[in-house]
DNA sequence: TTCGATGTTCGCTGAACATCGAACAACCTA
DNA sequence: TAGGTTGTTCGATGTTCAGCGAACATCGAA
């Protein structure tokens, strides 16, 4: 569509699908956001309510594989992302989820939790940066 | 792997991964089984616990398409399929599912009502074939 | 045996996806 | 200005998936 240009791409573009509005999420695409594993030991750390910046993820992938994964998260609605400098923060939006699809995330984290799905995601450093 | 014989195929190869096992279902695989719409809306029709067979449903793709999708559901462990004669019966596998991933299946379900999520998927015939 | 009904399986296609490394852009600091 | 940090985007590769029509298998009925 767009996103062909190499020049001016810093002027709308990059943020096409980013953030979506609360209405526009629909259940197909955030339950499709979630059948990766990986994704979902991501949603798992996200889900303690802190921001998270990109160096919070240590999985077992390349940095350009763990930005297209977060990229899914975010453009499903299950992320809230702001950039600040160079660098991104990451928070889940757990209250747009929970009004647009009542107890789904919750019922989704509490399985992953118990099979400890995605669990070889973790987070190298303390999450010191709640605030 | 095996499948690669022509003739005496009914022996065993035809049931690989069929009615799989409740403790072999993994959270990831039924999450994706119901990133389809389409999937969505024969979940919606077998969620009357009734058993269902093919031609009760009523969607907008070839033959096929359908037997590929009933499959999808069938090997994520969604649906619980019996073979008489010709035709097969499908029932929705919710207790299974509910000991397996408690709430999951009422919360994705009480979500795609609200939205109507798979709504063309209908069943033309009366579902009296419920004894 | 032949026919119709019922689904499944078999190629096949195009689209989407996961993954990587390399290049790039934006910013901060020395 | 020159690096270093941070993360995104690009291009390539291989896999999976949704979709179709055709062929096939199975059964019951004429």
């Amino acid at each position: 569509m767009f996103a062909k240009l190499r020049t001016n791409r810093l002027v709308d573009v990059r943020h096409a699908d980013q953030n979506p509005d609360v209405d526009h999420l629909t259940l197909t695409d955030v339950l499709a956001a979630l059948s990766d594993p990986l994704r979902v030991g991501l949603v798992r750390l996200l889900a303690d309510g802190h921001e998270h910046n990109f160096g919070d993820f240590d999985a077992p992938v390349a940095k350009s594989t763990l930005s297209h994964h977060l990229k899914v998260l975010n453009t499903a609605g299950l992320t809230w992302r702001r950039e600040e400098g160079t660098r991104c923060f990451i928070r889940l939006r757990r209250d747009d989820l929970d009004t647009r699809f009542p107890d789904l995330l919750d019922t989704v984290l509490a399985a992953a939790d118990r099979d400890d799905v995605g669990g070889h995601v973790s987070t190298p450093v303390k999450p010191g940066a709640e605030r």
